[in-house]
RNA sequence: GGCGACAUAGCCAAGUGGUAAGGCGUGGGCCUGCAAAGCCCUGAUGCCCCAGUUCAAAUCUGGGUGUCGCCUCCA
């Protein structure tokens, strides 16, 4: 698989520091509010790739962290009149209703920063006792211009970032570029005890120490989003590196950003939407499926246009999958004839080609093409004037979900609970509309279609899916 | 100012040297009690512009134009 590492600019063969498994970190929420949109676009891509190296036959650990100490959660807190860990609290618990929501599978730990404040601090002791950070006024630095490869990931000589931060004012640092590992509490905010003083750790630094406590020294991948690439994974690397003196991460993984009119979504702007928004418009699905039509590095524009062509475009998977699981129930029941076995033969090209995309860093865009293109081939197939078979339903179903399931669609389908239900107005129906008593067919049409049922009649019998 | 990304049909979006995937939408057709779905046909002689390299370029090179991002908390 080839993997377009930020680090080197380049698209480059992935190889796991230990052969069959793969130690991933990505850059969790600051638990502050509900994510919005462009949160969301990490949290799937990356979910996919976790995914996609497992149908790979990787053994993964992926590592997602919470932020759950910051000044933003104070704020947030006084503004609630609840204490910055209830807050934490709160967000983290809506966090995973929408991770959920969007099919994002539970990483294989997700810590949280306040869980880790002992090897933060002695992260932060071990890079003083080196020489690379400096305590002052109760605040602990890190001395930027010591590590030699400062900039490397950004690509930004540092004396240009140096410039860019020249109007900044602050007697207690030693230089503008050093930034805070441990910060001296305020009255009335959360603190710990350190060797320092009462404080609470800096951001950059939470990173540095859970993936180096869950993950180890050295990482196969490190993922976030473009704007995490200066100064925050910057800053890891300058901790990690300076403390364990080796490599800190083999591959970094950058997505694009969200868009609103052209321009990016974020908190920061107030353009944004909330995941929680977004889905009572179009469904958590369409959101997903929304970011994976495109490649996870351009840039994607959020619009109702394009969230609506995403949730026609889902439909049709969803029917494909619908007719396939009717065809299982109420198929011909025999072997598969000599034309369905030659279809099914053919799967392996969709196979090799989809997987050839996916190992394209991730080019789920063109994955979705191929997947398209076996939804139509399988339509035709499985037309009711040929009966298809119930094996060969079976058989159509699986090549379809292997799919779905790597990048995660389709993961609302119906349930046989619902079955029966449905399975008895039709039968009503039906009996109505040999009786020729269309009023009363059309009554219980439209009874199905306010429970969100749509009916579908064909030579092959009565379908129905969920609108 | 420094660093970087992008520009493909009405819309979204693949395609990095060999003659334009896929989805949405439009129009027509088959099928249907009607509808829906599905299928077939339809759609860029063309890939921002101008040069150049090549037998061959959306794809490479040079120069433009436009849009966006990072350099400050931010996915």
């Amino acid at each position: 698989m080839e993997i377009f590492n930020s680090m080197t600019r380049k698209k480059e063969t992935f190889v796991p520091l230990k052969e069959g498994e793969v130690k991933m970190y990505c850059c969790g929420p600051t638990v502050y509010n509900f994510i919005h949109v462009g949160n969301a676009r990490p949290i799937i891509v990356f979910d996919v790739l976790r995914r996609y190296l497992e149908y790979r036959g990787y053994k993964v650990t992926f590592v997602q962290n919470f932020t759950d100490v910051d000044d933003k959660i104070i704020k947030r807190s006084l503004e609630e009149g609840i204490s910055a860990a209830e807050v934490a609290e709160k967000y983290i618990k809506e966090y995973f209703t929408d991770a959920q929501g969007l099919g994002v599978r539970p990483a294989t730990i997700q810590p949280k920063a306040t869980e880790n404040i002992a090897q933060i601090i002695d992260l932060v002791q071990t890079l003083i006792d080196k020489g690379y950070a400096y305590e002052s006024g109760g605040d602990v630095y890190y001395r930027t211009l010591k590590f030699k490869g400062y900039g490397k990931l950004s690509h930004q000589p540092i004396d240009d970032l140096m410039s860019g931060a020249r109007i900044e004012v602050n007697d207690i640092k030693e230089n503008p570029l050093d930034f805070a590992l441990w910060k001296a509490a305020k009255p009335s905010e959360p603190y710990w005890e350190s060797p320092w003083g009462k404080g609470r750790p800096g951001w950059h630094i939470e990173c540095s120490a859970m993936s180096n406590r869950y993950l180890g020294k050295t990482i196969d991948i490190h993922c976030g989003g473009q704007d995490l690439e200066f100064p925050h994974h910057e800053n890891e690397i300058a901790q990690s590196e300076a403390a364990n003196g080796c490599e800190f991460v083999r591959y970094w993984m950058h997505n694009g950003f969200i868009n609103i009119d052209n321009h990016k979504m974020s908190k920061s702007l107030n353009n944004f939407f909330t995941v929680r928004e977004a889905a009572a418009d179009y469904g958590y699905e369409t959101i997903r499926f929304f970011m994976l039509s495109a490649q996870y590095r351009s840039p994607i524009n959020y619009s109702a246009e394009s969230l609506n062509q995403s949730k026609a475009a889902l439909d049709r998977l969803y029917t494909a999958a619908d007719n396939l699981r009717f065809i299982e129930k109420n198929g011909a029941e025999r072997d598969m004839s000599a034309s369905e076995k030659a279809f099914a033969d053919t799967f392996q090209n969709y196979r090799d080609r989809f997987d050839a995309a996916m190992d394209d860093d991730l080019n789920t865009a063109d994955a979705i093409g191929v997947l398209f293109e076996l939804v139509r081939a399988v339509n035709i197939e499985t037309a009711p004037e040929k009966s298809p078979s119930r094996a060969f339903g079976k058989a159509c179903s699986d090549m379809l979900h292997e799919f779905t399931n790597v990048i995660g669609l389709l993961c609302n389908e119906k349930s046989d609970d619902l079955d029966a239900k449905v399975e008895e107005l039709i039968a009503r129906r039906q009996a109505a509309r040999k009786a020729k008593n269309f009023a009363e067919a059309d009554r219980i049409r439209d009874e199905l279609k306010a429970q969100g049922i749509i009916l579908e009649d064909t030579p092959a019998g009565v379908k129905w899916h969920k609108g």
